[in-house]
RNA sequence: GCCUUGGUGGCGGAAUUGGUAGACGCGCUGGAUUCAAAAUCCAGUGACUUCGGUCGUGCGGGUUCGAUUCCCGCCCAAGGUACCA
């Protein structure tokens, strides 16, 4: 008996990884959702911004935008789309290579083995990015898939580039153009009628002079006009590391890896010229269903302001100086000329050393060198600290004549506009702040506002005063007017300003594209399109070379031979037939900026892709990612494509026409805590409160320096205690002002006991327990507390640590002692951070899909809250989700011992109302793509057809269209156990009819000023009047009224009634 | 600093146009079933309460018959800030 009734149970089960596996193989085996080029359908392009296959592997943060765009994908196949729906690697990247350097492993290997699975060097099992992308049932076409990483795709990035190269942007014309008929145009008409955006040091030359000229003088030119050109930039160098570092990587003036120093420094590097669409950027914005917050912070990166450029003549001063310099700058505010009662330059300005005295050229260059040490960030975001120098040199305002004295300040970036700036702190904060702080005339030229305690920066209400020709004036007039005036006196011009910056290209990397780049004459040459892909080397070792070059500095084999029109050894560059090939790489972002053509033929030879495949696809319909690439990836993308647009290549001009940020899904951070002691000592010879600080910089007779030595090693030893942990809870009563309780005793019992014990025996070692005094007592600030990530698989739901796990994890924590609360349990704190490999909080899908299935994964990641919304990880409600599909499975399991049974026989009201009333939430929850809140209705839906005792095959039939985009297979399962031979992924989505969910009355809430006292069920055909009428006859209204005549009844048929008075 | 987003029970969240705040799920409490456990099912669950009610959507104001929703001023958290992807 017994056996029969375990036997029949499991008949009735849901056996989620038997179905999944199942279907998962049926998909790729019937190729259920291959995409066609043609196609009589309407055609609809979804695209998940591709992942970095890190090795760390996918975590439960990745799939939540795939779940999304799938199950919006299947849901478009049902209204009768054909669908691509794509899915590759953005396979160059920094993590492989630092990978790389640490363990001497290929990034093109550990890349494969991250994608395709395997074991690496060190042993490690990784799933590989596919086997857990197709465990979670995505209905991505594979035979699209893409690696940037592979030749094969890169060759087509290489061929953008150089495209790029052999391109100009024509200002008249407002597009690209190539660079043979800029070359044409100067060899009739020299550059003085080419309207092009160009680097500012351009200089006029005749059709003659442009003959003349020598063929590497002749490029020299052209680089100045190429959408892509060679650039002295600015980098955060370290020298200790030989590399160049992101702005995230330097913390505080040194490297986050090392802590080395950290200069700015200039480099020749490869730019890109999107400053040219600069404005087509911005108008393109208005074409596109992108989210608001994306468009305003693509608006302000690009940061269009109007307002005019205005050049100060430098006075000649001291003996040295010619006085032939000018200084241009941008400002917005050339209404407030009259203000400016100083310049400011960058430190960086490559006026500053030409016109410094020398009198001021010792303060100068420190500040100058003192600036080099700070981030561009630090140098924004700090607007406490004031610093600057005085140059000691004079500019000449244009109109007044009066000397204006030139400052530099780091507020001042070399990289924005010109490097320089007028300023008027009557007007401007900043400006403001420096001229008090240096104590600079501020001139009012405001009428009637008092400029005593801050600038005045309002626009609107000005009045101008004390400026000659512009009093009286508003600043729209006064601008149009100082405009006027200074192209009068040829000392300005009016302009429009965008904050953009031409883009870096270069990296001085080795796991990234290699440039089509060859050097002849320190010019660079193009590498001819049909020599393409050019691969990248192989190297020794992944670092930069001893003398700072880029590690393909290091290829043996890095050479580009004109005539054999090949690679060839570096040692055959004789720089006649053999020349050098370029060292940068390409950055992150040239991989994907066009990634989204290739997936609509991506195993075209001759093109990025065909023509006719193109015109199809056209562009992306719904582009599901992050916020955090708005300006990056989402600007260059635009950027390129506009380009490749201009120059015929592409027929689209821009890529995602509706795009959807997804939020991340952060990780529960654990840590455990320790404390660490300040001990302070002081030699008895010194007076009290001197204490021999760190480093031994003591002044002390009586010690010797070996002995300070050991007593800063001593208290450096005592900064931390390592191996003591201390439970979450006491800690936290620790911490607490009066900490005079239990929790505190135990830790100060501890921590005392121990560093008290040992610091008079160390003492002694040392020889110095009768000269020095050390100040040891509890006072809180005494103490310094750590917190230390702890791996969340050894946590559990109660935020109790595995003490064991925790001990054998590293070998530095095998001794570890804790000390556990009252419960003898050691807790961890938690705290929400972004979900990464270091700090140990990743939660995988892998076990999810192993435990709950991949349908109940996809649910609850849907479940979790809003889509674009950043929301913590927790396991805690998954189990809702995973017993709602079970209760799925039981409603088409109603028969004998759990048989699969539906009914021919028609269905009841209740449930076609329950059906059509999911059909509209469903379809418009997809639509406006709020996906939690379908779940809800599923399990609302299930519920009542549960209750219903609802058999029909009709209805049952719908509801599993309705929910096969979100748990996929258990559609499939119960769509062909009702008989279907062919996939549910192409049955039509069913239709709403309004006839099932019509209400013949309503459930109005009774309001009295505004609170809901109770509720009446009246028909919903009633006029005001009647509703009025029915309210005030009832016997509660009475009740509630307290025998008060109301002043107002107000009736919002089919909504509310309230009751004022 | 600047730009952007968010803040609702013990927790994730819902409330689509200003109209019954807390749908749905988790957790918790009680019960049924079971030798027992798991699973399943049923009921309850914002706080306070003199059981009449009162309070309640980060804080302080305002508009309105009515505000989580609109307006003004703050506080806090997260993301971006140009070489992480």
């Amino acid at each position: 008996m017994r056996f029969i009734f375990t036997e029949t149970q499991a008949m009735s089960n849901y056996h989620f990884n038997d179905i999944e596996k199942k279907w998962q193989e049926y998909w790729a085996k019937n190729e259920t959702f291959k995409a066609s080029n043609t196609s009589e359908k309407p055609k609809y392009y979804v695209l998940d911004m591709f992942p970095y296959p890190s090795g760390a592997g996918l975590h439960v943060g990745h799939p939540l935008g795939y779940i999304a765009s799938d199950v919006y994908a299947r849901y478009k196949r049902h209204k009768g789309f054909n669908v691509l729906h794509p899915m590759g690697y953005d396979s160059f990247g920094l993590p492989a290579e630092q990978y790389a350097i640490q363990t001497g492993q290929h990034p093109a290997q550990t890349t494969t083995v991250n994608i395709e699975g395997g074991t690496d060097k060190q042993g490690n099992k990784i799933a590989g990015y596919r086997k857990q992308l197709d465990q979670i049932g995505f209905s991505f076409d594979w035979s699209r898939e893409v690696r940037t990483s592979d030749p094969g795709y890169y060759k087509w990035t290489q061929w953008i580039f150089i495209q790029l190269f052999e391109s100009w942007y024509d200002e008249k014309a407002n597009k690209a153009r190539p660079v043979s008929e800029l070359i044409e145009h100067f060899a009739t008409e020299g550059n003085t009628t080419v309207q092009a955006t160009c680097d500012e040091d351009v200089t006029e030359f005749s059709a003659e002079i442009w003959n003349a000229y020598s063929e590497t003088e002749q490029q020299e030119v052209l680089l100045k006009y190429r959408l892509t050109y060679l650039a002295e930039t600015e980098v955060n160098w370290c020298p200790a590391l030989g590399t160049v570092l992101a702005n995230d990587e330097v913390v505080n003036g040194v490297s986050e890896r090392g802590g080395h120093p950290v200069v700015r420094k200039k480099m020749k590097q490869w730019s890109m010229r999107i400053t040219a669409y600069a404005q087509r950027l911005l108008d393109g914005l208005t074409t596109i269903d992108w989210p608001q917050p994306l468009k305003d912070s693509q608006t302000n990166w690009i940061g269009r302001s109007e307002g005019a450029t205005v050049s100060f003549k430098v006075l000649p001063s001291g003996e040295d100086l010619g006085g032939d310099f000018t200084i241009p700058v941008f400002t917005t505010r050339p209404d407030t000329i009259f203000g400016v009662s100083f310049m400011t330059l960058a430190p960086e300005h490559e006026l500053v050393s030409k016109i410094t005295t020398p009198e001021q050229k010792a303060e100068v260059e420190a500040y100058v060198e003192a600036t080099t040490k700070r981030s561009e960030r630090e140098r924004i975001a700090d607007v406490k600290t004031i610093s600057g120098a005085f140059t000691g040199a004079y500019a000449e305002h244009p109109f007044t004549k009066e000397p204006i004295p030139i400052w530099i300040g780091d507020y001042v970036l070399a990289g924005y506009g010109t490097g320089a700036v007028m300023s008027v702190p009557c007007g401007d904060q900043r400006d403001y702040d420096f001229a008090k702080h240096f104590d600079i005339e501020i001139p009012n030229i405001f009428d009637g506002v008092d400029i005593s305690e801050e600038a005045y920066s309002d626009k609107e209400n000005t009045k101008i005063t004390n400026s000659d020709f512009l009093n009286g004036l508003n600043y729209k007039k006064a601008t149009k007017t100082a405009i006027y005036e200074l192209e009068k006196l040829g000392a300005g011009t009016g302009k429009i300003n965008y904050r953009l910056r031409d883009a870096v290209f270069s990296r001085q990397r080795y796991w990234g594209e290699p440039f089509p780049v060859y050097y002849k004459n320190g010019m660079p040459q193009m590498i001819a399109a049909k020599h393409l892909p050019l691969h990248l080397p192989e190297i020794s070792e992944y670092l930069p070379t001893e003398d700072g070059q880029p590690p393909l500095g290091r290829a043996e084999n890095w050479a580009w031979d004109v005539e054999k029109l090949s690679v060839v050894s570096c040692e055959l560059i004789d720089n006649e037939t053999v020349f050098p090939l370029e060292l940068n790489t390409m950055p992150g972002w040239a991989g994907s900026s066009c990634y989204m053509f290739r997936y609509m033929d991506p195993n075209n030879d001759d093109a990025l892709a065909s023509k006719e495949a193109m015109q199809y696809w056209e562009n992306v319909d719904l582009y599901l990612g992050g916020s955090e690439h708005a300006t990056g990836h989402l600007l260059y993308s635009r950027f390129w494509v506009k380009a490749l647009y201009d120059l015929g290549h592409l027929q689209v001009e821009e890529p995602f026409k509706k795009l959807i940020n997804q939020g991340m899904i952060l990780g529960e951070s654990a840590f455990v805590h320790r404390i660490g002691y300040n001990i302070l000592f002081w030699a008895n010879d010194k007076p009290e409160g001197k204490t021999i600080s760190r480093g031994a910089h003591g002044t002390s007779k009586v010690l010797t320096d070996t002995q300070k030595d050991a007593l800063s090693s001593l208290q450096e030893k005592y900064r931390i205690i390592e191996n003591y942990f201390f439970s979450e809870n006491l800690i936290h009563h620790f911490k607490k002002k009066n900490n005079d309780n239990e929790e505190s005793k135990k830790i100060r019992g501890a921590v005392d006991n121990l560093v008290f014990k040992n610091l008079k025996s160390e003492l002694e070692e040392i020889g110095v327990q009768d000269k020095v005094t050390f100040q040891f007592h509890g006072l809180l600030n005494k103490y310094n507390f750590y917190k230390t990530h702890a791996p969340i698989e050894y946590v559990n739901d109660k935020n109790v640590l595995d003490q064991e796990k925790f001990k054998n994890w590293q070998e530095q924590y095998n001794d570890s002692t804790f000390y556990t609360d009252s419960d003898e349990k050691f807790y961890v704190s938690r705290e929400v951070e972004k979900m990464s490999k270091s700090k140990h909080n990743v939660v995988s899908p892998d076990d999810i899909c192993e435990r709950f299935g991949a349908d109940t994964l996809r649910l609850y990641e849907m479940f979790l809250g809003p889509l674009e919304q950043a929301k913590p990880w927790s396991m805690a409600g998954i189990t809702g989700v995973h017993s709602f599909l079970k209760k799925l499975w039981k409603l088409y399991h109603t028969g004998n011992d759990g048989a699969f049974e539906v009914s021919a026989t028609g269905a009841s009201k209740d449930s076609l109302k329950t059906l059509h009333k999911t059909i509209k939430k469903v379809e418009d929850d997809i639509e406006n793509f709020s996906f939690n809140t379908s779940v809800s209705t599923f399990m609302i839906a299930v519920n009542e057809l549960t209750a219903q005792k609802c058999r029909s095959r009709e209805v049952l039939e719908s509801f599993l269209i309705l929910i096969s985009p979100y748990a996929p297979h258990i559609a499939e399962e119960l769509w062909s156990k009702l008989g279907h031979s062919a996939s549910i992924s192409e049955a039509p989505f069913p239709k709403f009819e309004e006839k099932h969910v019509k209400e013949s009355t309503k459930e109005y809430p009774i309001s009295f000023n505004g609170k809901m006292r109770f509720t009446l069920e009246l028909p919903l055909d009633l006029s005001k009047d009647e509703i009025e009428t029915a309210v005030m006859a009832h016997e509660k209204t009475a009740h509630y009224l307290e025998g008060r005549t109301p002043k107002k009844v107000i009736v919002v048929p089919g909504k509310i009634v309230n009751i004022v008075g």
